[in-house]
RNA sequence: UGGGGUAUCGCCAAGCGGUAAGGCACCAGACUUUGACUCUGGCAUUCGUAGGUUCAAAUCCUGCUACCCCAA
């Protein structure tokens, strides 16, 4: 078996590479070029695979990713949304582009550091949380398809996270003690206000911030600097402390309100994916995440229709915001996911 | 230009003779494969201003300045 190994230069695709080594694998180790910068990291790369003797590849993605990734993020902000690139990223990079890089160099299966796992059952393939629930990274890999979870090897998923440390300074590996990446990976310096003008062109409109009333309390930078919940960097000061619970692009404007007023049950979902196959038609009971760092909370489901759902938690979640992921789990399978496009309060 | 009131950190605000609370905002860290949230730490040698009384004043007295209210 041949399998293309997703080597980021990071501690854990290092580690992903050895163990799938171990297991007998033919492998090949690739770093995706994905935007300027990050040279130092395909070199880290390249020297693990070196010290594994495997060959090494780097893809030059940054087209793409700009026009997938990057795009897609900067007219998210536009509109008043918040996106989660990391999504799109994984589902059209770490996934597809991967299998297709794989598909050319003749390799049966791709391994990335993705902490997660997969089992086959009667029923296809499932998609399931993994091992370490610190650093479960399930929620960014909900759009996989069954197609691409026969293909793919997560070989952490079973590990924890002070394991795969372990086992990348066993192996010598320099980056062992490398820390965890954070921030948006294209936005290194995390002004992404600042990439979203500057690959847009189009500069942030200054306008009004308000109240649930409309009473104007200020002035905000812009749309794009502000997200649902979001607290510090708002610049007003009304004695207590002021969050944004709503965006209205439309008008330009951002709603403030309390921490209170953040809360919702009722989650519209569209751009579903069910990775079983068929959506179920009646409601189905689950748990479901509505951000990355989020604990999965108990809810209902109900397709409309194949791509679009609504999601009513039992209670209230903070901060539920347009643009973010939904994922529903069943236990420690993932169920699927989609988009949030709208919130509502259920009356009581 | 008659009377009354108020002037304390960017905003709000304690303090009432004994040597500047607190909240909001802001800043810095921590956390983190998204944006956020959260947590920890920092943040007025100085109280509109000039004098005076006192061992000691933001706190008492006087002048000045600014703003507010009432009456003209």
């Amino acid at each position: 078996m041949r399998a293309l190994i997703a080597m980021s230069g990071g501690v854990d695709s290092a580690a992903a590479a050895y163990l799938m080594q171990q297991s007998g694998y033919e492998c090949i180790g690739c770093t995706m070029r994905l935007f300027a910068g990050g040279e130092a990291d395909a070199d880290d790369a390249g020297a693990i695979a070196d010290r594994l003797h495997m060959p090494h590849d780097v893809f030059d993605f940054a087209a793409e990713f700009r026009e997938k990734v990057i795009g897609r993020f900067i007219g998210c902000y536009f509109c008043g949304r918040t996106p989660n690139p990391c999504i799109d990223c994984n589902r059209h990079f770490k996934l597809a582009a991967l299998l297709r890089e794989a598909d050319r160099l003749g390799c049966d299966c791709i391994a990335t550091g993705h902490y997660a796992r997969t089992a086959q059952t009667a029923a296809g393939w499932q998609l399931l949380r993994g091992a370490d629930p610190a650093k479960d990274q399930s929620y960014v890999l909900h759009m996989l398809t069954q197609a691409q979870l026969s293909r793919v090897r997560f070989p952490l998923g079973d590990l924890t996270k002070q394991q795969v440390r372990q086992i990348a300074a066993e192996q010598g590996f320099a980056n062992a003690g490398k820390r965890e990446s954070q921030d948006i990976c294209f936005v290194p310096g995390g002004d992404y206000a600042r990439v979203i003008a500057e690959c847009s062109g189009r500069s942030a409109e200054p306008g009004e911030f308000v109240d649930m009333q409309g009473h104007v309390l200020g002035q905000h930078r812009g749309i794009i600097h502000y997200t649902v919940g979001q607290r510090r960097g708002l610049g007003i000061a009304l004695g207590v402390p002021a969050y944004v619970v709503g965006i209205d692009a439309a008008h330009n404007r951002v709603i403030l309100g309390s921490n209170d007023d953040l809360f919702s049950d009722i989650v519209q979902i569209t751009g579903c994916n069910w990775i079983a196959g068929t959506p179920p038609t009646g409601p189905v009971r689950c748990t479901a995440k509505i951000r990355y760092r989020h604990t999965a909370q108990p809810a209902w489901l109900t397709f409309t229709d194949p791509q679009n759902a609504v999601l009513r938690f039992d209670q209230p979640q903070r901060a539920v915001t347009a643009g973010q992921s939904a994922v529903w789990y069943d236990g420690d399978c993932v169920l699927g996911g989609g988009e949030i496009t709208g919130t509502m309060r259920a009356e009581k």
